[in-house]
DNA sequence: GTATGTCTAGTTATCATACAACATTGCGTG
DNA sequence: CACGCAATGTTGTATGATAACTAGACATAC
C-alpha cells in the first residue's frame, strides 16, 4: 500500500521548511503554485497544507496566503520518568523547579482569593491523615497543585503540571522498596514546611512564601536527592 | 475575521476525541457521516481530519476508514501560537518567561565558558548587519539560544526553546504590516540591551545580568505588548 | 464441509470545476 | 495628493466524478 500523496507532499514541504527555503515570515507558496509544482490537485495540496498548520510551521489567511512561522515543529516540553534517572539532571531539574515553585509561591501570596486558600489548606487537611505511601503523594500533588492555582497563571500550573508529572512518575519508581521512609518524611517534615507555606501564602507575605518554600524544595529533601546524585555519578 | 470550517471542525472533533466519545482503537465516524453531521462539504472534513492526523488522534487507511488512536495530543507543555492572540494569556507568557530569562541570564553569568561568550557576541555581531525582518527574528533568537547554553541546565534550554518559537511565531504573524517598524526597534533598542546583558554575562556579575535581562524583557516591548493587550481584552 | 474466486457495497484518495469571501494593487477622478 | 472603485489574486468551501482499496456475501469447485 501506498503512501498517500498528501502524506508525500506534506513531507517534501516539512523538509523544505526545516531546510529553510522559505525564510521565517516570508510568503509560503500559494495552493496553485503548490498544485503545479508537485503536478497534484489542489485538494491534496490544501490537505497537506492543513497539517503543516496543525504542526505548526505555517499561519495562513484568507485572501492574503500563508507565512512559514517556524521552521521545526514545536517539540514541547516534556520530561520523561526514564531521563531523572540521572543525577545530573535530577539536579538541574530541581533547580529549576525551585525557581518555578518559589515564584509560584510569591504569586500565591499576591494574588490568593479565600477560596484559593481554604484550597491549600484542605490539602494540608487531608494530610494529616496520612496512612499510606499513595496518600502522602496525592496530598503533596493537592497541595502544589493548590498553589500554582492561586498564582493565577496558566503557564505556571501547566508548568508544574509537567515537572510533577515527572518526578511523581519518579518517585513512584524510586520509593517501591522504601515507601514507609517517605510517609515518614512526610509526616514529620514536610507538612510542616507546608503548613509554613500555606501561613504565608495566606498572610499575603510574598517574600516569606518565596523564601520558605525554597527552603522547602533546598531542604532535607534537596540534601538526600544531592547524596544519591552524587552517588550515582552516571552522567 | 472569523474562523475557518475547518478549525471549527477540527476543534470540536478533538473535543470529542478527548472526551472519549470515540473509544481508542474503535471506528471514527466516516468522512460522509461527519460532512452531514457537521453540515458541511466533504473536503472541510478531510482537511480537518488531515490536522487531526498530523496531531497524532487518528490514524486513517484508504478503503477501511479512520480509528482513534490517542485521546489527546501528546502530553508535556506546548504553547501554540493561537493562543496568544489573548492578550491576557500573553501577558502570563512574558510574566513567566520574564522569570525563566532573567535567571538563564543570571545562571549563564555563573557558568559560562569563553567559548559561550564568543557565542555570545557572534550573535550580537551578526545583528549588526540587519537587513531585514526575518534576520533580526533570527539573531534575536540566537542570542537568546546562546544564553540558554550558557546557563547549563537543559531544562531553561528546553523551556526557553519552547517558549521561543511560540513568541517568534506569533511576531511573525503579527507584524506581518509593521516589519519596517521591528527591524528599526532592533536596530535602535534591542541590540545596546544584547550588547549589555553579554558584557554582564562576559564579566561574570550574576546580579547585573539578571537586572538587565529582566529590564530587557520589562522595556519598551513589554509596554507596547502590555497596550496591546489591554486594548484587545478579548479575555 | 472447506477453500477459493468473484462481485457488490462501502470508504478513502484524488481530480476538476465553480463560486464565495477576503486582500492587494492599479487606475481614474475630484 | 487622497479617495473610491474595479480588477486581480488568494484562500475557503461546495459539488460531482472517478480511482484505488477493503470487507463481506455469494457462488463454485474440490
Amino acid at each position: 500500500m501506498q503512501p498517500s500523496l498528501v502524506s508525500i507532499v506534506a513531507k517534501r514541504l516539512r523538509d523544505e521548511i526545516e531546510q529553510r527555503r522559505f525564510p521565517l515570515g516570508t510568503a509560503f507558496p500559494t495552493d496553485a503554485e503548490l498544485a503545479k509544482g508537485f503536478g497534484v490537485s489542489r485538494t491534496v495540496v490544501r490537505e497537506a497544507v492543513s497539517s503543516l498548520r496543525e504542526a505548526g510551521l505555517i499561519s495562513t489567511q484568507r485572501g492574503r496566503g500563508s507565512i512559514v512561522i517556524a521552521y521545526t515543529a514545536s517539540p514541547g516540553f516534556r520530561i520523561s520518568a526514564e531521563e531523572l534517572e540521572s543525577g545530573k539532571r535530577l539536579l538541574h531539574l530541581y533547580e529549576f523547579r525551585s525557581l518555578i515553585e518559589t515564584e509560584a509561591a510569591g504569586l500565591a501570596a499576591q494574588r490568593r482569593t479565600e477560596a484559593d486558600v481554604q484550597r491549600i489548606y484542605d490539602a494540608l487537611q487531608d494530610g494529616r491523615s496520612i496512612g499510606s505511601f499513595d496518600k502522602a503523594i496525592a496530598a503533596d500533588i493537592d497541595f502544589h497543585v493548590a498553589i500554582a492555582e492561586a498564582a493565577r497563571n496558566e503557564y505556571f500550573q501547566r508548568i508544574m503540571a509537567t515537572i510533577r508529572t515527572a518526578t511523581t512518575a519518579r518517585a513512584l519508581m524510586r520509593f517501591e522498596t522504601d515507601r514507609e521512609s517517605y510517609v515518614e518524611l512526610y509526616r514529620t517534615v514536610l507538612q510542616k514546611e507546608h503548613l509554613d507555606i500555606a501561613d504565608a501564602i495566606r498572610d499575603g507575605h510574598p517574600s516569606k512564601a518565596r523564601q520558605l518554600l525554597k527552603k522547602h524544595l533546598g531542604g532535607r529533601r534537596y540534601k538526600a536527592l544531592l547524596k544519591s546524585a552524587l552517588e550515582q555519578m552516571d552522567e
